[in-house]
DNA sequence: GATGATGCTGAGGTTACCTCATCATGAGGT
DNA sequence: ACCTCATGATGAGGTAACCTCAGCATCATC
């Protein structure tokens, strides 16, 4: 029922090589293809960016949108924050107990239902969910502050077409 | 040395919920952290293509990024094909076994070097990899066909800047 | 012809997911 | 009250795609 909340980007570890980035070679012309080549380089540049701005709590993607949804919605059940995440069930278990493990969040019995826990931030999991939210917003202005309002204006716009 | 590959889009399984997209809420304006969102989702659509565009063969992302290598740059040794995935030389060999298993690839003896193996793309491969290659410009078609050509230069043109 | 670098692969680890089975609790029917 | 089925969380165990480290063959060099 609830919305959703996928909205990080993709996970992968990739630790390997460096960065180099820039594919496209291949002169296959202007085409589509060259656009989503584009697109995933543009992707890319926004993971490690992201990768970088969460180096400084030492926690994963995956982490970071579970204390973003749980800093954003509030309180849930553990099945609640798995439809946000867009995750099984029994996985979310287990992000739970990671950001348990670090403090960020708390279990507590759910007054209404006997079977059911809440998932809470912690204060420190709230302070630390509004850190990352303001570093975010600097690594997506690193990104496409380069952009001048107009480009950035047509960039939206394009991107809602693109989204459906 | 070798250029990089990486074009393809990052992979994950993610074969949980439907599809619904479209996050942001949030009434923080139209900020940077909109845009960084708005690009998320559009990758999550292209991702989705991608995953559909593959289906009939059978094949995942890693498998068909390394045939695409392959079929565009030749015969190569697991170093080099490592190199252009970058992922570690250990993992290459694991994805050619992928391959070969299929008979999209065939491993030979390196006449210059007894030590090293050159991958080649078999026949199969060759037909495979470039049926490939087109449903992926028919792919990314049918996500920005919808643009009309103002936008779609546009876009091009942002692109471009963002991946530096 | 010893020495160190290079190319591939076996063995084993990690991460982030998954399914299935289990157990307690809740909700509804008789 | 009791029985049955649905639901919430979790234990157990699996998978895919990566990784590192060791080992072996071969090459290049001194």
């Amino acid at each position: 029922m609830t919305a959703d909340d996928r909205a990080s980007g993709p996970e992968h570890p990739a630790r390997a090589g460096e960065e180099s980035a820039g594919a496209g070679e291949e002169s296959a012309g202007a085409h589509e293809e060259g656009l989503a080549e584009s697109f995933w380089a543009v992707a890319r540049r926004l993971r490690h960016l992201s990768r970088q701005t969460l180096e400084p709590w030492a926690i994963n993607p995956g982490h970071a949108r579970a204390l973003g949804v749980l800093t954003r919605h509030g309180p849930m059940r553990l099945s609640a924050l798995a439809e946000h995440l867009r995750i099984a069930p029994r996985s979310t278990t287990e992000v739970v107990d990671g950001l348990e493990e670090r403090g960020l969040v708390a279990r507590r019995p759910d007054p209404a239902d006997r079977r059911a826990t809440l998932v809470t931030p912690t204060a420190e999991g709230t302070r630390v969910g509004a850190a990352i939210r303001a570093a975010r917003h600097a690594e997506a202005e690193r990104l496409f502050g380069g952009l001048g309002p107009t480009d950035r204006a047509h960039l939206a716009r394009i991107l809602r077409t693109l989204r459906d």
